[in-house]
DNA sequence: TTGTAAGCGTTATCAA
DNA sequence: TTGATAACGCTTACAA
């Protein structure tokens, strides 16, 4: 029940080369005897073999996406900017879950070499020495979404400016102690450049910063849940707190409402991210808009001129963000 | 800078057979041949061809996974749940976003086909005829998650059960006027399966059901909002309302709340799906469970199972739910 | 405008 | 235990 190309030349009685030519529309072939391919295709529901014919011309219209979890809010938006404009260039995508966990990005990294991916996009907290080495000497394009390494294009918005506007926002508003929820530490944009921000903000104002107010977070809703308790309970709690994911952000909102605190009246709430739910929580999350979306679609529209050997403008791109003021501040 | 089994061979003064034989571990080699060939590949840096290989064996350990949208909260947990599993088998994923959209799903199925995938996993209301025709001639085994379609092994819930006792949680609650907000009527699981739930437990108990406390919604937050809006504008509002996704529940919850009613206590929300936010947000929400990652898991494993001519018992298998209640009933 | 044939990088059969 | 060689299904010179 599977042809092939020979099978449709036999039964159109031509050559393999006029059916190979038809299909790919790559040479003048007689309007007659191209009626006759077409209808054996037809007839047959003739399929082309992708695999044979990427041997050949040595590309697959495959691309890969590297994301650490897309369970967690904030990826799902970026792979559909990226998907959008892979299926509008024709590209197809793997994806892959790295979980941040190295070996894993390098173990999927090596499979989808092996798959002759065309390209590749990486999101992920930094890319380690090794598989950054793995990239270049592969020649595969890689961008790179949210982060950045020497030589690898990237698409990123400036974390720590936004940081500290999201602070700025805050103080703005006659807040003087306001607390900060970190990213992973060892992140350089989620944790390091945003708490940057808010020292930024902080010092430019001429206020001191309490190392008390400053808790590290990690991803998700938990660790911002518990990062809310202990702030909340210092001897003297903050009037606002920034927390560096929406997703913190609301285990953060959980657990101050818990603690019979009232949002925004109490202690207001800036989030970082703008994923889809944070707009529709109760109260609602003021937050840091990334145009994840865009994002996505912006990398992969970079990946592809690369693959057409376009020239591109800058390849690092900062895109903007904005702040959102909703019910939470 | 691209070896390729030849220049191995060269390298280490051996033929291609015996590389072929010493990667794929497929033929005994001598230890000390052996040795020479790992150096030659490690020197070099090789890496196999994929494309070359799968063109050879007719497999290509690749899937391909077609998901209305995977910006939507529902499918991203899924389709985690299916990558891990594949992953631990060796399967790299395709994926796809249809949006619900048939010519869509045809095309990415055209596409995939040509891609040689092994196996196909598949979310949407509903298989269309023509694409079900796709997949039977095409002999890929599929999978289908959260529909049927004659002679297709699915992974389901019972989704009018689910639904009856989503409403009867509430009627036992005391609730006299319960309204509900319903999928697409189109779309045979969220659409039509959970209003006859709620009908035959509406019945069951004796109730007349009223036709004005029926709505029908869609799939995301908006026509939830929208929904709840119009039952909370009946002359007679209801004091209960069943929402067929969490999504849509929370856009219902917050249409309530701003209409000046409170939750649980002038109105009651169940939800369905248990999407990950919604014991997260505030009210949290009463709903119906649905094991999203493993549906995928399970979906995944069985596919494998057909890959792999394992006997598979029932190839439908209904998945069980649970009523999970939270603070919005 | 069409056909013949080489070659893409593998695996696997067959012989040695 | 190893090596030659024919496929796998396609594209693309090159020739006709």
């Amino acid at each position: 029940m599977k042809f092939n190309i020979k099978d449709v030349a036999r039964k159109a009685g031509v050559s393999i080369s006029t059916v190979s030519r038809v299909i790919n529309n790559s040479k003048p072939v007689k309007p007659k005897t191209k009626d006759k391919v077409l209808d054996a295709i037809e007839e047959l529901g003739y399929r082309p073999n992708a695999i044979a014919r990427s041997l050949k011309i040595k590309h697959t219209q495959s691309i890969g996406i590297m994301t650490p979890d897309i369970a967690n809010q904030f990826y799902p938006e970026v792979v559909r900017g990226i998907e959008d404009v892979a299926n509008m260039y024709e590209y197809t995508i793997f994806l892959c879950n790295t979980d941040l966990n190295e070996e894993k990005e390098l173990q999927y990294f090596a499979e989808l070499e092996e798959k002759q991916i065309d390209g590749l996009i990486f999101m992920g907290n930094h890319v380690s020495e090794e598989l950054r080495n793995e990239m270049i000497s592969s020649d595969i394009p890689v961008v790179l979404i949210g982060g950045k390494a020497a030589d690898l294009p990237s698409v990123t918005i400036n974390n720590e400016k936004a940081a500290k506007e999201a602070v700025e926002f805050l103080l703005n508003r006659g807040h003087h102690r306001v607390g900060v929820i970190t990213g992973k530490m060892k992140d350089p944009m989620m944790g390091q450049a945003r708490l940057k921000g808010y020292r930024r903000a902080m010092e430019e104002k001429g206020m001191q910063v309490q190392e008390e107010l400053i808790v590290e977070g990690g991803y998700r809703y938990k660790s911002g849940y518990e990062g809310a308790k202990t702030l909340m309970a210092l001897p003297e709690p903050p009037t606002a707190v920034f927390v560096c994911s929406d997703e913190m952000a609301i285990g953060a909102s959980r657990a101050i409402l818990e603690d019979g605190f009232k949002i925004p009246e109490d202690v207001a709430i800036m989030g970082f991210d703008n994923v889809d739910i944070s707009g529709k929580v109760y109260p609602s999350l003021s937050t840091i808009g990334q145009p994840m979306y865009e994002m996505g679609a912006i990398a992969m529209r970079l990946l592809t001129k690369i693959l057409q050997h376009e020239s591109i403008g800058a390849s690092d791109v900062v895109l903007d963000y904005e702040v959102i003021e909703r019910e939470s501040t």
